[in-house]
RNA sequence: GCCGACGUAGCUCAGCUGGUAGAGCACUUCACUCGUAAUGAAGGGGUCCCCGGUUCGAGUCCGGGCGUCGGCUCCA
């Protein structure tokens, strides 16, 4: 109705008393509010009988749009402090015409459809039900995806110097105390507690306390540093039921996590391999990750010059391997400032996902030492790291990524046997074995259904490669279809072999 | 956790103002033995999220719980 009038906007700029009394006239307490901690000259907007405040700039008047649609109602809390009270927040959106809305909004249902909560079931990887919230139950098919993603962060940890190590899940209460991780984070830890007891352990939610604890447990020498612990080990976090999302947000969490103790000398070669490890990563999956550096939080534990200098490293390493980064002001984590790596999902919502980590407080809170070359015991410093983050979160992300059509060397079956009728069956499931003893993942469609119908089943799992197999192939000269493409290919069995192993990046 | 919406078959969804549940896909069986994106027919399958209330009667109305979705807040 608004748009039919044309109505106008009309800009206005008064003094800060006129306005605000104006406003308590009103009965408009949140206006009150907005003038009284405003900065500068108050501007004012209005609009037939609706005046607000804003610093603009607006459109002159509603002319240009010729398409409106409301998009969503939600509730956010004024000022964004959830102790305050929470208002109606109206979203819109708005065109010049109405194909260009339209156009806006199918690009909504096809992003929606690559969302992985749609494409995970579908493409039979994973699923969530009530049973336990938060926690996804990996297919086989989700699990091979996982598995790919586990041997390349073993094999590449190992290059690069990590030792493979194995902490306990649930620790006493003293632990976390200790940490301070019960003093701030007891509410969404999982506890443990006897029968009508008061909880006296815990389940992890990360795996900092294991490594301290197994770092103390020996005497280190400066020798012996620097000492990376990894381990990719399951953690649950107790999120609110609000925040679960998908495989992005989830309670049963697994990170590729690992813990370097090393020397103040030490940090920056430490955070550089940090660094490019990180990048030897994202660059695989063809993911262009940014990067934020997060600070000192008020609730942090140490004094600043502690975090001057911790901050002052990973600031200083960013800056050396010029990498573009925004800043997180008090984003930090309690113990240490963060290099975080943020991906956005399908939608355009921005999630976390690798970090790096220097601690200063963990290892003096613990007690840890190591001897130096002075014969005097010092205390380590520890880089905490994830580099793909939460897997469970990583696969999300991978599957929005590639909507669903995973590179072959991470998709889950990577080529398709099709007989063509019974009489090829066997045929089919010894070229399967073949191809399986060539390392590739196989299998074999010999359902009872038309050769076109399992076609256009094995497109729509995604798979990179279907072979047919009937009376006129051999494997000299087999009949492949890649994924997506029109019509055949003639391939020998070994050029498949050679051209699929070609493609993983190891 | 907060605000709002939603919860029906394995999946996607329909079910009007309360009268005892339906489609497509998937699944099973039978026929067809098939050459690059859906062969045909028949059949099986549901505590309508859970608990309580109103009512002669609740998938439908009301209350509580759980879960999901969109935001917010949080995220070691």
């Amino acid at each position: 109705r608004e748009l039919a009038e044309g109505r106008s906007w009309e800009r206005a700029e008064i003094g800060r008393d006129e306005a605000r009394a104006r406003f308590e006239a009103e009965g408009e307490p949140y206006k009150v509010e907005l003038v009284d901690t405003a900065e500068g000259d108050i501007t004012l907007y209005t609009q037939g009988d609706f005046t607000d405040l804003c610093r603009g700039p607006h459109l002159q008047d509603s002319s240009p749009i010729k398409a409106l649609k409301l998009t969503g109602l939600a509730g956010a809390y004024w000022r964004g402090d959830e102790k305050n009270t929470q208002l109606t927040r109206i979203y819109g959106t708005a065109f010049f015409t109405q194909a260009d809305l339209d156009a806006y909004l199918e690009r909504l249902e096809h992003a929606r459809a690559n969302d992985h909560r749609r494409l995970g079931p579908q493409l039979d990887l994973f699923h969530l039900q009530d049973a336990s919230p938060g926690s996804p139950f990996w297919h086989p098919k989700g699990m091979t995806l996982w598995n790919v993603l586990e041997d390349l962060r073993r094999s590449e940890n190992h290059r690069r110097g990590y030792l493979e190590v194995k902490t306990p899940l649930i620790y006493d209460k003293s632990v976390w105390e200790t940490s301070g991780h019960w003093e701030k984070f007891r509410g969404e830890m999982f506890l443990v507690a006897g029968e009508g007891e008061e909880p006296h352990a815990g389940l992890k939610p990360m795996n900092c306390p294991g490594h301290m604890l197994l770092f103390g447990s020996g005497l280190r020498s400066y020798r012996d540093l620097p000492l990376r612990y990894a381990e990719s080990s399951t953690l649950h976090r107790n999120e609110p039921t609000g925040t679960l999302h998908g495989l992005l947000r989830v309670r049963h969490v697994t990170q590729d996590d690992a813990h370097i103790f090393c020397t103040r000398e030490q940090i920056e070669d430490e955070i550089f391999g940090c660094l490019d490890y990180a990048a030897y990563l994202y660059d695989l999956f063809g993911m262009d990750a940014r990067f934020e550096l997060s600070t000192r939080p008020d609730d942090k534990l140490g004094n600043d010059e502690e975090w001057d200098f911790t901050e002052g490293a990973l600031r200083a390493a960013l800056e050396k391997r010029s990498l573009a980064y925004d800043v997180g002001v008090g984003e930090g984590a309690f113990y240490g400032p963060k290099i975080d790596l943020h991906m956005k999902d399908v939608l355009g919502r921005a999630w976390q996902m690798g970090t790096i980590q220097l601690d200063a407080q963990m290892p003096k809170q613990f007690g840890l030492t190591y001897m130096g070359a002075d014969n005097q015991e010092h205390t380590p410093y520890v880089v905490h790291r994830a580099l793909l983050g939460s897997l469970e979160r990583f696969t999300g992300i991978l599957i929005e990524q590639y909507a669903g059509a995973f590179p072959v060397w991470l998709a889950p079956v990577q080529v398709r046997v099709l007989p063509v009728a019974d009489a090829h069956r066997d045929a089919a499931t010894e070229l399967c074995g073949a191809l399986d003893a060539a390392g590739l993942r196989a299998d074999v469609d010999d359902r009872v259904e038309t050769l076109g119908k399992r076609i256009r089943d094995a497109e729509l799992q995604k798979i990179p490669y279907v072979v047919v197999w009937g009376d006129r192939e051999t494997r000299e000269a087999m009949a492949v279809r890649r994924r997506g493409g029109e019509g055949v290919e003639t391939m020998s069995l070994d050029g498949l072999v050679d051209e699929i192993a070609g493609e993983s990046p190891s």
